[in-house]
RNA sequence: GUGGCCGUAGCUCAUCAGGUAGAGCACCGGAUUGUGACUCCGGAGGUGGCGGGUUCAAGACCCGUCGGCCACCCCA
């Protein structure tokens, strides 16, 4: 067993989870689709620098989280930990930021960390974002796409949509000049980690999950009162909008986000029913960013999914992704003669009926234990070719299923080939 | 990076004052000649994560290491 095993986090998806990434690949597709965002497909490997810059060099991300390694020619790499800055950086070196853009992509992300339940280092995520529109009225828009996308996944009752506004840059750094005066003042109540995000993070400090911390921000000054007059105004509109169109949500006045490109809105998407990592689906606006990559100044605004948690949160809720069996049908052949026919009219049916699914038995194997893997396959039929179908010229088609709830088992029918798919097609049928 | 729990057949787990391993499921074969499921019978499959130590003897005890899970940190 010193066998060579999966890199630590990096998971393999086997077939009885696909069906769930499928069912919600489909989803998303669909929904973006219908709100008019075209699809990219992006690196997952880009210069280093690319994220240094845009998320922010004090974050944990790029101080301890990327995979990062030089290339032949001693250029620094990075797996991305994220979408937004690829994607940034897709926009402005394609030219493609004359006219407003809505986009989305979806993919692996890397990110070094310690894994646990809903938290992996290669993890996948569904990215969507808008540029070129600075009104809020865009902000709605990607909101309720999220929580369309919810409705239509299933998980809607699940999951609770929280909103702040973090103001713009300048707001945001007179407010963090109070809250770190403030807390200086409470320094020997504060735990060891804000204590060190002081300094490093201090607006961090608002989402620590220590309850001591959280008690003494009750006497904190607030980040909403500190907030400029667009911010407001914005923050105002947007929650109009969101009430207009009936999306529930909270305002979490201590919501702030860890990248350092975020302003004005906030938000998360979050669940209690997935232990710890309990955030879905998170994002905000990002008015700076595109300059500061090197772009002409475009606002935008985006989201992030991650898929592993959604699809966690399918199964925990038992939301069945559309049942795919193995086959419909499996098709036994006993012997050289039989193979063969067998072989080439189940071309010919899967040409006349390529929705079905068919199984054809490999392998040889006695009648008996052919028979045993069409039931284990989980077919509805069976094609059944042994030495007296080849001799007649005919194939027997075999229901292995109850077809009613009545526990009665239509009979096999044996038939010739040129009646065959006739036949199939009613004993599927019920 | 820190902490807790865990590591025995493909999977879920057991046994025992420490004396060189077992069940269920799954898999393969059989129960009168070509028919699955239920039942019965049989079979294959483990250097007990790896390395070291204690002992006459270790899967069981100790140390280390690697891996897994969960939580902290952080984040989707």
């Amino acid at each position: 067993m010193s066998n060579i095993r999966a890199i630590r986090g990096m998971n393999d998806i086997l077939p009885d989870e696909t069906p769930y990434w499928q069912f919600l690949e489909q989803s998303v597709q669909r929904v973006l689709a219908s709100y008019g965002y075209g699809e990219m497909r992006l690196p997952v490997v880009e210069q280093t620098e690319l994220f240094k810059r845009s998320i922010g060099e004090v974050t944990d991300i790029v101080e301890k989280e990327m995979y990062t390694f030089n290339d032949r020619n001693d250029v620094s790499l990075t797996l991305r930990p994220e979408g937004t800055a690829g994607c940034v950086r897709a926009v402005i070196q394609q030219g493609m930021l004359n006219v407003p853009q809505r986009l989305w992509y979806a993919g692996p992300m890397f990110r070094y960390e310690r894994p646990q339940k809903g938290r992996q280092r290669q993890f996948h995520q569904v990215g969507v974002e808008s540029f070129g529109i600075a009104t809020p009225d865009m902000d709605a828009e990607i909101i309720l796409i999220s929580a369309r996308l919810w409705r239509q996944l299933g998980i809607d009752d699940s999951v609770q949509l929280q909103l702040n506004s973090i103001g713009s840059s300048v707001a945001r750094t007179a407010y963090r000049a109070a809250l770190v005066e403030y807390l200086e003042q409470h320094a020997a109540v504060l735990d060891q980690d804000s204590q060190r995000r002081l300094h490093s993070n201090p607006l961090r400090i608002l989402d620590s999950k220590n309850p001591d911390t959280q008690a003494l921000l009750d006497g904190a000054p607030a980040l909403a009162d500190y907030l400029d007059e667009e911010s407001r105004a914005d923050f105002a509109r947007l929650c109009e909008l969101l009430d207009a169109a009936g999306v529930p949500y909270v305002v979490n006045p201590r919501l702030v986000r860890g990248l350092d490109y975020y302003n004005k809105t906030v938000f998360e998407w979050v669940t209690d029913r997935l232990g710890a990592q309990g955030t879905v689906c998170a994002g905000g606006r990002y008015d700076g960013l595109v300059a500061q990559l090197g772009g002409k100044a475009t606002p935008g605004v985006g989201f992030a999914m991650g898929m592993e948690r959604l699809i966690l949160l399918l199964i925990e809720l038992g939301v069945v992704a559309g049942t795919s069996s193995v086959a419909d049908v499996y098709v036994v052949a006993v012997g050289d003669e039989a193979q063969r026919t067998a072989l080439a009219t189940v071309e010919k049916l899967r040409d006349q009926l390529p929705d079905l699914d068919i199984v054809q038995h490999a392998g040889g194997g006695s009648f008996k234990s052919q028979m045993k893997k069409a039931d284990k396959s989980g077919a509805r039929a069976a094609l059944i070719w042994g030495e007296d179908e080849v001799a007649a010229q005919v194939v027997s088609v075999k229901p292995l299923r109850d077809t009613g709830g009545d526990g009665e088992r239509a009979l096999q029918q044996t038939v010739p080939a040129e009646k065959l798919q006739e036949t199939l097609c009613a004993v599927l049928a019920g």
